[in-house]
DNA sequence: TGCATCCTCCAATATTCCTTGGAATAGTGT
DNA sequence: ACACTATTCCAAGGAATATTGGAGGATGCA
């Protein structure tokens, strides 16, 4: 019994090639960091602290999956997402880890540090119209770049204590980053609330604004 | 360098245990099982054509993702999908592995045999309204009794070449299953076309039924 | 053409995962 | 208490995957 393989085990185990491509932290990270911008081999490495013949490695299983897709230029190589259907799938494993086990939900919290005030995405939109808030994307410019909420100002995390007066003082300041489990906004919230700033973070972030299909502005600041 | 574990590093790890859980096609075998009703460790091995001590272990690593939950009655333990979240996470899987790699949409095809006309679920809405169609529940009895779109009637494959006086000569049929990945319907399709009758298959199934909150009457046939 | 850069491929090791049969555990019924 | 059933736990061998350094390929530039 059993010794002969069946065209429906044949089908789940090709299924299952996109379940083995996530079920390793460091792809994650690696997707993490993909929805944001595409990136070359040797960044993904460098940002996810990875030698390169091991990011190489595990791009190529993520593309095996199918869920990266590349693109040359010169001598490098630019991966990005195969398309947005494997954010919503990478956004959507997350909230499930999140909700169904109570570990992640430790380690999200612990990663992102103290708990930081929220503003949810209708609000923001409110008050963008009404002209009375300053949208900050902290990201690192790359991924500014490549799309960001329209009208936000962009200063890296890394920069934004040298840059404090860009910011309107008498402005609330509301802060976002990649997403949910991105540690910059609430260091930059926690940040502006010391230097006497008042300033709240967006509840999620560039990865969730995408999946809400919410207009999306592309290019560096002027 | 890297010789220490950062709190990121730990959360995509902790994040990764849902993507291991969907990493082997015995365990998307499972919880495509798990979709339809809760079943003992027996009934799964048995229908996965699995080794008890295989589909328990396996059993553990999905529990263990949190994607299944749990309930003892007796000496039996009965599984369950965790929530429809997980539901819907499988359907968006199996959805990427589909589009994005070729390999999978052949080895669906391959399975699901020669291709059978397909109703929407707004046209079957429609027709039900109408009365001029009969919905054909072709899955195992245990799932129709767990759940099944209303008015639909229960003949499970296995049964249908011997019971086909039950079924009105004069009314067109739409047969469903367990979703787009299930053989039932189709198969049903064919033999009720080749005896004669007006069939087709609805285009996906109770997974999808489900997900879409479309109303689901639950009890065994009268 | 020669050299530099970036990436992939390869080979070897370490690690993790899968499967299996049998022992251990928990509950049921006598 | 005992026998019985369903499931989990355990140990061990085999399979698959991860990591690393270095070789090999492709591209660009002088």
């Amino acid at each position: 019994m059993g010794e002969h393989v069946t065209d429906k085990q044949l089908m789940f185990e090709e299924i299952a090639r996109v379940g083995k491509a996530l079920a390793s932290g460091k792809r994650l990270e690696l997707l993490d960091l993909l929805a944001q911008a595409e990136r070359t081999v040797e960044a993904l490495a460098k940002s996810a602290r990875l030698g390169v013949s091991t990011a190489s490695a595990h791009l190529q299983t993520l593309k095996q999956g199918g869920l990266v897709a590349t693109r040359r230029e010169g001598t490098r190589i630019y991966y990005r997402l195969a398309s947005p259907d494997v954010a919503r799938l990478y956004a959507n494993l997350r909230d499930v880890a999140t909700t169904h086990l109570a570990d992640v939900a430790v380690a999200v919290t612990e990663f992102l540090g103290p708990e930081v005030e929220h503003v949810t995405r209708d609000d923001l939109l409110d008050r963008v119209r009404r002209g009375d808030v300053v949208v900050l994307d902290v990201r690192p410019a790359e991924e500014y770049a490549a799309g960001h909420i329209p009208g936000a100002v962009s200063i890296p995390l890394d920069q934004l204590a040298d840059r404090l007066t860009e910011l309107p003082a008498d402005t609330e300041i509301v802060a976002y980053c990649r997403g949910v489990n991105c540690v910059l906004a609430p260091d930059a919230v926690r940040l502006l609330s010391e230097r006497g700033r008042a300033a709240r973070q967006l509840a999620d972030g560039m990865l969730e604004w995408r999946l809400a299909e919410l207009p999306v502005e592309a290019g560096s600041p002027p």
